[in-house]
DNA sequence: AATGAATGAGAGTTCATTCAT
DNA sequence: GATGAATGAACTCTCATTCAT
């Protein structure tokens, strides 16, 4: 865990700490990352680094838990579709996911960190960030299935974890897609209104 | 490429050696895999190693091929399924997929291997290895999408690649969920057949 | 480059390292040096040595500058000789001359490395560090066969790097062989006058 | 020693392997060049290369005897020079010495074999094929010195070994520098000539 | 006469982490 | 509260040599 000391820095200082991680992580993923490149981009000491994290698995913990609220928060609320019709829930997470992508689109790295940590595989020592990042991710996502289900615009014969998985890879596709190739803005509105829409087709009922 | 030395080798020793390389590579994947620990495991000597193989890329190149065409020749021919109607399409590509996971059951380690392949991402010096697998895997699957949109079984209104990466993602979530919780033998045909459902809503025209 | 972190060690400890390389490059050269030996030899553990230098061959750079420096600075300032009649320009060249080898005669090592890096050819990753010793080295030399082409008392009818060479070459010739059998401390004014002649009558001019 | 098998081969795979030796060894001087690289040069079975010679130093050594020898020969004999007036010695020299040029740029490898081979140095495995290829060099010189010396054409007050020396540095200097950038056909002659000048006034009398 | 499989020591380099100050 | 010196294990890869066949 993130030690408290670290939020006791000024701001500027701990953001400055952050983006180091951010591109560090963004360009090689957690295991080829170097704390050694962070710590030089970041311009603080080795100690102080395992003075403020655990180390390198908490940094990594932290820079994407982090990263996620920010980027979560500044796409506004996301409120858990609200019941109603099935149409109106899958306009509603359309909306939801424009907004979403349009703000990830503005920042790549977070996108490429989002990429790398949503691919997950590999080392198992990231597993428990992973879980907690799941942790902070899945209750939206599981609330809004849930949702679904109950008004009928999501299918109940599947368990809930496989189609948590499969909403989740399709979503990833379509992001890192998005991503690579950023259809001009004008767009971007009927793209992600057309991928929704596969979305919805896999997990619709009958 | 693999040193033809290699074949030389007693079967049982080649097949001692690329069984250490698999566990290494299945368990951590590429860029955290350890030649040392295979080549302790193996019990031969680093010098050997490098005889045998070009060095690590190398090794992991011969691994996985090996690997998949032993499990795609296990699993019998994989014919890119006959124009007809689009029910027989798809239940073709069911019954492929049927034996192909049966198969993959029986090898927890190859399916590790295979996912961690699949997500691609991180290491650019694997591109090499990546590319030369996909070339031997994509053909196939391209000419199946081919011809499913030829006979109306698959839409054609996303671009080509967009399709190609929704299926092999969901097909991606579809194996590590099966592998993770293997079904009562008994259920398997059942679940499977749902879950190309799945693929099926989603990649099938209006 | 050198971290400044070395610089910030005990002095006894920085000459314990620098010695423990100098004997290993004189013993062997560059290329066939070995870093392992090196720190054996210094009691350091290999990653001080990469705490302190960027590698091998920064090791290689600073122990060649600072020895040279070193040994320049112990035989006082190296003057260009000023202009005058070729016989004033040649004897005070002898005498520089003897004071430099008086110092070189004294450490054989630096004799050994000097000898090593002035022979330069090999690998070509030292280009760097021969570069900059060079341009530490050179100036001088060419300041003095310009000063000596100008009154005369050097030939001007050979490109400059040529004679540069030459002059070079029998000044090596001559260090080693001073270096290998050192004359009793009484003949050396005499054998270096009588080396000395022999470059000014291949160097003078008809 | 070479083995006496090696000459039982066929002169074409004989010469194969050296030219493969040479190349190499001419490309990455004693130490850093690689049996290995040799071996796969020369299409032949490592087993083969020690069956044939000693080791690397064996295989470099003969290399080297081998194409000096060949290369004397193909510049005709190398007589020492008859006793005469010094005109007339330095004079014969001179034609000799532009026949060696002759040859010797027409084979740049050997060339490039020859001065890593005169720079010596480095690691002292070597100083046996040093030792050999001298004693098989030197005698010629040697006598063309006393000669020299003989009839007044070389001056008699430094030690021999020396004198050796310095003949020996100032060609070398002049082989490097001639074979970097090789005069026009036509201007070899004069410059040969105010080189092998430079040397006569290096070590004529008084 | 000839092969090539096998080796182990060694190469230079990077790393996350510890801890005395 | 913060530092940075110091470490040793681990990394991939290359090497000349041996020896059973």
């Amino acid at each position: 865990m993130v030690r408290p000391r670290f939020h006791k820095l000024a701001v500027a200082r701990q953001e400055h700490i952050l983006n180091a991680a951010l591109s560090e992580f963004a360009a090689h993923g957690f295991a080829d990352a170097s704390l050694n490149r962070i710590i030089d981009a970041a311009g603080i000491s080795k100690g102080s680094m395992y003075y403020y994290f655990d180390g390198k698995e908490d940094l990594y913990t932290h820079v994407i838990r982090d990263r996620l609220e920010r980027l979560l928060g500044g796409a506004g609320p996301f409120p858990v579709p609200p019941a109603g019709t099935p149409d109106e829930f899958w306009s509603s997470l359309t909306e939801l996911y424009l907004r979403l992508m349009k703000v990830l689109l503005t920042s790549p790295e977070v996108a490429a960190l989002l990429r790398g940590w949503l691919s997950g595989g590999g080392a198992p020592s990231v597993s428990t960030a992973q879980q907690e990042a799941e942790q902070a991710t899945l209750p939206w996502l599981l609330g809004t299935l849930a949702v679904g289900q109950e008004i009928g615009a999501v299918r109940t014969d599947l368990p809930t974890d496989l189609l948590l998985a499969l909403v989740m890879s399709l979503g990833q596709v379509i992001d890192i897609w998005l991503i690579r190739q950023p259809p001009a803005s004008a767009d971007l509105d009927r793209t992600v209104r057309t991928l929704i829409d596969v979305i919805r087709r896999a997990v619709a009922p009958d």
